[in-house]
DNA sequence: TTGCACTTCGGTACCTGTTCGGATTATCGT
DNA sequence: ACGATAATCCGAACAGGTACCGAAGTGCAA
């Protein structure tokens, strides 16, 4: 049920002044706020608005208005799940469109975003372990320490840190104590995006 | 339903308004918002957008204009965000109707479920770092090895690893070498609710 | 029982949506 | 290519709500 203009501005005063007070305002009070001079304007206003449910009243109850919470709509995005990455290998052919869905907390701007699964334990020093979805906002570049999907010779993805060195070098660093950095050179790669979030499910 | 170009249009410019001023525009704001000079071609409009059921509306009432919710409504759930919790800190109080929107993947089965943020570095060597937040399935028990969060004598909320071990003896695990576990009686913990995702954003 | 706060009643001006007849321009099946 | 149907638009008359008023009525509690 929607409201009109002077039903909002009426349950926006109500919610501020409750929530301020701890208790609803008299009919006398909203009046003053809204320059009535007559009560049967207000009691109009307050039966409209139960009539459309955004708030319940007690019979002659004085300052007896309740709220009713409006059920928030969930603010998430499908943002579709392209594959696997690890260490060294390709990102998988597009999974039969397969989604997550992902609060829009993590989206980051402009750009579009996907989801891709983290095989091998490459990034564990990161604290992303094998299984976990990681967020990546598509991107052609990346700065110093992000951590990125980046694709060498056009066909091994991986996720790594992202360093520039001098003369057009590129750092690759892994976060495992295990692995070794890749050098190579900016012409050798391509930045498929940067990794934004992380989703685990136990 | 498919829509034509003009109803797209009107049908965009509808949420628009709406969601920026809480209440749907009036024919004549729809009028001048395309230069029409007669409200029966609005009105027209949106008896079509309601006959291909992309809103509804209500006889003859003034902003009477409600958007039918959007075919793929993504699959998700708003958990309230209730404090932090850290290893030997108290869960601090409920924050001010604060949520987090969590993949309806994340919910486990039933019980009702909310999102703690976690402090300090007690579990880095399970890859949950400083500021993540976890999603936690509100429980009075757990299974060895599950990750729970813990009272202990009711005014110390932890987040451990969890292991019974003999004659009633619990043994709470920290992940990072340098913590030593605590051990306690079944007696002196109550477990609030174990660990079943956990969301990081950069 | 007295007063305050909410309710009901009648009434008015105006705003907003509805309906109708009519016209032009796509769009689509045959 | 053709005719039917739907979409897009107009102006004017109509109908019903919204937003307000003042005054009298009612219920509750101090």
């Amino acid at each position: 049920m929607p409201l009109t203009k002077r039903q909002r501005e009426i349950l926006s005063y109500l919610t501020s002044y409750t929530e301020g007070n701890g208790y609803a305002p008299s009919f006398e009070e909203i009046a003053d706020a809204f320059g009535y001079t007559s009560l049967a304007t207000v009691h109009e206003h307050l039966s409209n608005l139960q009539r459309k449910g955004y708030i319940k009243r007690s019979y002659n109850e004085s300052r007896g208005i309740e709220i009713v919470p409006t059920e928030v709509t969930p603010r998430a995005i499908e943002l579709p799940l392209l594959g696997s990455v690890a260490a060294g290998m390709p990102i998988e052919a597009v999974m039969h469109g397969e989604t997550l869905t992902v609060p829009d907390a993590f989206i980051r701007g402009s750009g579009s975003h996907y989801v891709l699964r983290v095989r091998g334990n490459s990034m564990v020093d990161e604290q992303i372990r094998d299984g976990d979805f990681v967020v990546v906002n598509e991107r052609q570049s990346a700065d110093n320490g992000e951590m990125v999907i980046a694709m060498l010779n056009g066909d091994s993805a991986t996720v790594k840190k992202y360093y520039r060195e001098r003369d057009g070098r590129i750092r690759l660093q892994p976060a495992n104590e295990a692995l070794q950095p890749i050098y190579v050179h900016e012409n050798d790669i391509s930045i498929q995006g940067i990794v934004v979030g992380v989703l685990r499910r136990y």
